[in-house]
DNA sequence: AGCCGGTTTGAATGCGGATGCAATATTGCC
DNA sequence: GGCAATATTGCATCCGCATTCAAACCGGCT
C-alpha cells in the first residue's frame, strides 16, 4: 500500500549504498533473521512472510552477498581451478566443462592461468586466501605444495597429474597405455625405425607419454630411437621433424609426436619441406584427439582423452570430497579412445 | 636453531580451525589491529612488531581471510568474466591472457561460462551476489540486463559486443572493415560469384561480418550472395560448403567463412568432396586469424584479430573504471591484421 | 626536566548475513 | 475450552578483518 512513496529504491539510484538485508527487513517491517531465512533453502518462513519481505527485496533491488554468507557459512562457493597456458590452449572444453558442471551444482570458478606449470608458487597463496571450498589443478605441484593445501583444508583433485608416493584424488587418462596401443600397431604393421617428439620438458604429460613409447619400444626390442624435444606448438613439431630428418640423415618409418599439434606440424613437414607423402613414406601419430586433428587434410592417428567424462568425474569427486572430508582417496583411470586415421600405416581396421 | 621441535604449529593439524589474525595476535602478544596492519600495504608498523607478527603467522601458518577483508574493504578483488562455450573453443588464449593480466593487478577471475549466449539471465544473479568489482562479457547482454549490473554499481567492459542505443564501454575488433578487405580484394582479383557461410544465429560477431561483407558486395554491384547457416564449427562448415554446391548447381568463385573453423571445413568440403584445386577452383577466406588456419594444408586466407592487445585494452579500461566509477564511457575499436594466405586467389602481393 | 610533533599501538566498532535460543503464534486434539 | 506440540519470528551473537580515534611512545630541542 501507499507504493508511490516508496518506489524511489530500486532502479534508479545507481550509486547509492546496496541494499543489505536490514533495509530489506525495515522496508517489510520485519526483523533481519527474517529476510535472511526467506532466501535460504530449508529455513522455515510463513507465506505471508516470505510474499512481503520478496516484494521490500524486489523494490530495494536486494541480493545476499555472497561475500558476507560466506563468511559466516566458511563455505565461499567457490572452487579454484588452476590450469597451466597448454591447457587452455589445447583442451579448451576443459575449463567450460569444469565451470558449467560445478555452476549446476551453485559453485563458482576462480580461474588461475599459469604462464608455466612451474608458477604455482605465489599463485597458491592467493588460492589459500581466497577460502575456496576446493581444488582442480591441471598444472603440477609439488608434494609439499599439495600438502599445504589439504592441510589448509582444502580438498584437491589432481588432473591429469599424480604423485609417487603421496596419496591424492586424481582424474586422469591413461597416457601409457594409449601411446603402448600406437606403439604396438605401428611395429605390428612393419614400422621398424622410429622417431620421438616430446614435449615441454615441465610437462607431466609428456614425460609419462614418452617413457610409454619408449617403454613399449623397449620390450619390441627397437632401440636408438632418436628424440627431439618441441614445445606442444605445431610450428616446433614441423622444426623437430627437420631435426630427425638431419639427425637420421634419412626419413624414419614413424613419428610418434607427444600431441595431435606436433603431429600436424610433422605432417607439414614431411609433406611441404621433405615432399614424403603421408603415410606412405612415413606414419605419424600423436596424442589428444583435438578438434583439428579431426581436419580431413590430416586425420591424425591418435588417442583421444574423453575429457567429458574426466571432467564430469573430477567434479563429482572435488564435490564428494568437500561434503565428505574425511574419505580416503580415489583415482580414477580412463583409457583413451583410439582413433585410427590415415596419418599412419596400420595393419588392418580389425581389432588388436 | 632447534627446527624439528617448532614445526608442529603448521603443517601437521589438517582438521584445526584455520588460524585468524586474533590467533597471531596473542601469540605475537599484540593486539589484532596490528597484526592486520602488517598484511596490508601502506600501514604502519615497527620492524619490531612486523618481525614478531611474521614469526607468529608463520608458525600458525595464517594467511588473512580475502573473504572477509572483501566485506570489511567493499572490494572483493575479483571480477566476473562471461564467454560463451564459443569463445573459449576459438579463443582460447582469451581466458589466459586476461586472467594473467588481470593477475598482475591482483585482481582474481570468477569465471561464467555459458552454453549459449542467450543463457546469462540465472547467470547474472550470481555474479551481482558475487559483488565482483567488475566484469568483462564475451557474450551477449540484453541493454536491460547491462543497466542492472551498472546499476548495481559494478563496471562492465564489453568484449566484441555493442549496444545500439547505450553508453558502454567495449572493446571490440573491427569485423566489418575486415570483411569489407576481403570482399575487396576478392572481387578485385576477379571473383564475381560469391558465397557465404555465417555463423550461429545468436552470434554477435557472426551478424556483424555477414553484415560487413554484405554491404561491401552491395556496393560493389554483387547481388543474389546465397547465404547457409553454420555454427562455427569447421564440421558445419564441411557441410555449408555442399550446401552451396546444391543450391548453386556449380562452384561459387570464392566462399566467405564467418570464422576461420568453418573456411577449414570449406577447404576440406572443396577438396575432398568435390575435387575442387584451393584456391585454383575456388577461394575460400575466414575470419579470426587461429592456430590452425596456419596450418601448412589450409593457410587461409583471414583477417586475425588482435587477441593480445585487446585483452590488455580490457583489462586497463576495467581496472580504471573500477578506480573511477563516474569517468565516461570509451570505446576501442582494433583492426584486424590482414592475412594474405593461399586458400584465395589475390591479385599481387601489393598493399591495397 | 619539560614540551612538541610525529609515529606506533590498541580498543572499539562495523561490514552483511546465518543461526541458536527464547518468545510468540498457530494448530491439533481431547 | 484448554493444553501440548509444532511452526514462526525476533534477539543477540559471531564470522575475520579494516579502520577510526585516542592513548602511548619516542626522539629532539629549549
Amino acid at each position: 500500500m501507499n507504493k508511490s512513496a516508496k518506489t524511489a529504491g530500486s532502479s534508479e539510484a545507481g550509486q547509492r549504498r546496496r541494499a543489505t538485508s536490514y533495509d530489506v527487513a525495515e522496508l517489510a517491517g520485519v526483523s533481519q533473521s527474517a529476510v535472511s531465512r526467506v532466501f535460504q533453502q530449508g529455513a522455515s518462513a510463513s507465506k505471508e512472510m516470505r510474499d512481503r519481505v520478496m516484494a521490500a527485496a524486489n523494490k530495494l533491488g536486494y541480493r545476499p552477498n555472497a561475500i558476507a554468507r560466506g563468511l559466516i557459512t566458511q563455505r565461499s562457493n567457490m572452487v579454484a581451478v588452476v590450469i597451466s597456458q597448454q591447457t587452455n590452449l589445447y583442451y579448451p572444453e576443459f575449463l567450460v566443462q569444469l565451470t558449467q558442471r560445478f555452476s549446476e551444482h551453485g559453485i563458482r570458478v576462480l580461474l588461475f592461468a599459469l604462464e608455466h606449470e612451474g608458477d604455482i608458487e605465489q599463485m597458491l597463496e592467493h588460492v589459500l586466501q581466497y577460502r575456496v571450498d576446493g581444488l582442480v589443478t591441471a598444472a603440477m605441484l609439488t608434494p609439499h605444495q599439495f600438502r599445504t593445501i589439504e592441510n589448509a583444508g582444502v580438498p584437491v583433485v589432481l588432473y591429469n597429474r599424480t604423485f609417487p608416493d603421496t596419496v591424492a584424488n586424481s582424474v586422469r587418462c591413461d597416457h601409457t597405455e594409449g601411446e603402448r596401443w600406437l606403439i604396438g600397431k605401428l611395429h605390428e604393421a612393419g614400422h621398424r625405425r622410429f622417431a620421438i617428439v616430446t614435449g615441454p620438458e615441465d610437462s607431466a604429460v609428456s614425460t609419462e607419454r614418452t617413457r610409454g613409447a619408449l617403454e613399449r619400444l623397449e620390450e619390441l626390442g627397437v632401440r636408438e630411437v632418436p628424440i627431439v624435444h618441441g614445445d606442444y606448438s605445431s610450428a616446433s613439431g614441423r622444426a623437430a621433424f627437420a631435426d630427425i630428418m638431419d639427425n637420421l640423415g634419412h626419413a624414419p618409418d614413424a613419428v610418434v609426436a607427444a600431441n595431435d599439434a606436433m603431429a600436424i606440424g610433422c605432417i607439414d613437414a614431411a609433406r611441404e619441406d621433405y615432399g614424403l607423402d603421408v603415410p606412405g613414406g612415413v606414419s605419424i601419430v600423436g596424442f589428444d584427439g583435438v578438434g583439428p586433428a579431426r581436419f580431413a587434410a590430416y586425420d591424425v592417428t591418435t588417442v583421444r582423452q574423453p575429457v567429458g567424462r574426466m571432467t564430469e568425474a573430477a567434479v563429482a569427486m572435488l564435490i564428494d570430497r568437500i561434503g565428505n572430508p574425511s574419505i580416503s582417496a580415489e583415482q580414477r583411470v580412463f583409457s583413451g579412445e583410439r582413433i585410427r586415421g590415415s596419418s599412419a600405416r596400420f595393419k588392418e581396421p580389425g581389432d588388436g
